[in-house]
DNA sequence: ATGTCACATATAATGTGA
């Protein structure tokens, strides 16, 4: 079973660049973040005529992420239990983003999540990532016994050999003690990264648009897949399509595709 | 090289966000 990741960076940018990645590599399941559009606007279209069911949890032109999958989703979630709000006006109600959405799809729990930026160490908004981290992992622990996976953009370098040049990073976000101590708390409430082993040679999932850091080779590990034990013991493999980062009007993220050891019943019948 | 993209809005230049 094949589930791949990739912060698209809007949908209605590059949908054909989508559809036609699932077919390249004959993706089951694609997890989407930074879809940028609200439900009603999703091109729904090209996914379902290309056959795939889509799942999209979308609340304005910020944030927003999507399922899309070969077989129906069984349940759907939108935002996780415990799922902390932000507002840059703070007189304004604190409501939940569109940063997380799941799907039950053979078993298997997964979730599209789109982890908060951060922007400054000092902006409310760092607060706010440390806190969505906290209540992820939070949530975690109740699911950690069953088949679950966090994929998705975790807006975290959790080593230093996850950015190109650590001395650039100090003192900014995606870098800072908290925020890998936050990413540490998902891995102790029971999930393991699974695609950082396979993925040694290209290892960069980020590219800034700015500063030809593509072309540099200057980038970042910042996109995941997290899976709790009974899930992560059926990996087989994991690569990032890094072709999809070259030539005109990219997203500025890699997909990040992982391979699953799980039965499709119903081709067994 | 902060110097690129994407989205929105009294559409044309600017604000927000990454």
């Amino acid at each position: 079973m094949r589930i791949a990741s990739w912060n698209i960076n809007s949908v209605r940018t590059r949908p054909q660049r989508a559809v036609d990645l699932l077919a390249k590599h004959d993706i089951d399941v694609l997890c989407l973040q930074e879809t940028k559009v609200a439900d009603a606007k999703f091109p729904r279209e090209p996914f379902e005529e290309a056959g795939y069911h889509v799942t999209c949890h979308g609340l304005n032109q910020w944030n927003g992420v999507a399922i899309v999958s070969k077989e129906e989703p069984e349940k759907v979630q939108t935002f996780f239990p415990g799922q902390p709000g932000f507002h840059k006006d703070t007189a304004k109600e604190q409501a939940r983003e569109a940063r997380a959405v799941s799907a039950r799809i053979r078993g298997i729990e997964i979730w599209s999540l789109y982890v908060p930026n951060g922007r400054e160490i000092t902006d409310r908004h760092f607060d706010y990532k440390l806190d969505f981290l906290y209540a992820l992992a939070r949530y975690v622990e109740t699911r950690a016994q069953s088949k679950l996976l966090l994929t998705g953009d975790f807006n975290i370098a959790p080593r230093d050999e996850d950015v190109w040049d650590m001395s650039l990073f100090r003192g900014k976000t995606h870098v800072t003690e908290p925020e890998r101590a936050a990413f540490q708390m998902l891995e102790e409430a029971g999930l393991e990264e699974v695609t950082r082993r396979f993925t040694e040679e290209d290892r960069w999932t980020y590219f800034d648009y700015k500063s030809l850091r593509f072309q540099k080779n200057e980038g970042m590990r910042i996109d995941f897949q997290l899976a709790s034990e009974p899930l992560a013991h059926l990996v087989q493999g994991a690569q990032v399509d890094m072709v999809e980062r070259a030539g005109d009007k990219t997203s500025d993220h890699v997909p990040l595709i992982a391979d699953f050891d799980v039965p499709d019943f119903a081709s067994v019948r």
